[in-house]
DNA sequence: CTTGTCTAGTGGTCTAGACAAGTGGACAAG
DNA sequence: CTTGTCCACTTGTCTAGACCACTAGACAAG
């Protein structure tokens, strides 16, 4: 990527600037330790203010891509890069930075009998794109029951969404997933398509996905990568408060 | 928190409104869906410019805890997580006199160096008790720094709740906690403390606990029986919506 | 009734500075 | 050699604006 040519007038100088410095991450120009330039010399190179060039190292210090150290400069994060859960499962066209985009991998594809019904069963990758780097981050197997969606166990998934097949072909709107989380041992086939190292355990999903009319439409497994962060936070009450 | 008094002359402002916006949604005087006050309206109330303003809900945005629209507002976000799972963590004070009673046991008590900075760390067994058996649940280790919390070390924590000494003795109120999970695989003496015989993996939490000034006052780490079950629910957008 | 325009209020982006505070090297004093 | 001071460079915080884009309601024109 050029340094100034931006893609087009309408994309924000804060935005294109962090394009800039993941890229030079991403491509491995810089790696874990190393400095990224210093907001003076950014504020140089791209012509702006040091705010503007705040706000893209801002995105990228929430990705955890880089790391302020007061008094010395900013650092390339060691790796691996972790994502927020919530935005891979819920919204991932929300990440408002159009480098990344949703990938999938189809792993196998079958019909198979459960308790007297059959299903469609699908395994795939899941991940994010960013920069040309894919990263999966879920592996998951769905099953579908086939007397609700007729023919879906010859379609190609390769480059097509489940849900929007469901939406477009089906009728079918997803609207919620219920799920329930575990941690289980993963075997030698997980831990090479996830590409885990040291990792023995990692956290699983098990539940089902919902249409408009709350019919069930898809039960669903997934075992997440450790690069993929479950962050929650709990308020907690204070009986003092009970009195008021 | 009163609107204008810092903690301290040296809290950065941006931090002392986002502690007052937290608190605001928190205390539970703004809810799901509601509107926070406007940028400028802060920025009257506060004295400042909009570049601190933005500061400040920069931080909550980034916690999930309030999404921006704009043209609109600044709204709090809704949690996808079902809260009642989560009120295991601090059952102590939540289950209260009902039939089932929480209960805690120590395992080990003793401070330690870490960091430059003296803990007291103390690792409870805790569960519930219904009719004279007793289930435990997780085992947690909680890392308190004694130069907040001077004397803890020689409390008996047999029958006290951890938080119930923080708000009378020491006048300190929890208010939330930020936790990571992850699956780990379990040593011996885990497995035997918590009884679980063909589980290889738990959920683990890792984490903070921060009080009404938004100050961070115990590290947690919690081992989770898989008698525990963590549900959760995730909404999917369906794209067509956006064109609404 | 529908449609279009105007307007007040909102968040989105950006400029052009200022001073504070932490880091690390150069260099002089002891 | 060690210690202390100074200085250049870094990030942290903040001010005081500017203009833009989007939303929602009021209101007039058709």
């Amino acid at each position: 990527m050029s340094v100034t040519a931006r893609a087009n007038d309408f994309t924000p100088l804060y935005v294109h600037i962090g394009r800039y410095l993941r890229a030079l991450i991403l491509d491995g120009e810089l790696t874990t330790g190393d400095a990224i330039p210093s907001e003076t010399d950014l504020v140089k190179k791209f012509g702006t203010t040091r705010g503007t060039v705040r706000s893209a190292v801002d995105v990228l210090v929430n990705e955890k891509l880089v790391q302020r150290v007061h008094g010395k400069g900013t650092f390339v994060q060691a790796r691996p890069i972790r994502h927020d859960i919530w935005d891979f499962g819920g919204f991932t066209d929300s990440l408002g930075d159009q480098a990344s985009l949703a990938v999938a991998k189809v792993i196998s594809a079958h019909t198979m009998d459960l308790e007297g019904r059959t299903y469609f069963e699908l395994v795939r990758l899941r991940g994010i794109k960013v920069n040309d780097h894919i990263d999966y981050l879920s592996l998951d197997t769905s099953w579908i029951p086939l007397d609700m969606f007729p023919g879906i166990d010859v379609v190609d998934f390769e480059d097509r969404s489940l849900y929007e097949l469901f939406r477009k072909t089906y009728d079918t709107h997803p609207r919620r997933t219920a799920m329930t989380l575990t941690a289980e041992v993963i075997d030698d086939t997980e831990r090479r398509l996830l590409k885990e190292k040291s990792q023995d355990a990692l956290l699983v999903a098990h539940g089902s996905a919902f249409d408009q009319n709350d019919i069930e439409i898809e039960r669903i497994k997934s075992v997440y990568s450790s690069r993929i962060q479950f962050n929650f936070t709990t308020a907690i009450a204070d009986p003092e408060e009970w009195l008021k």
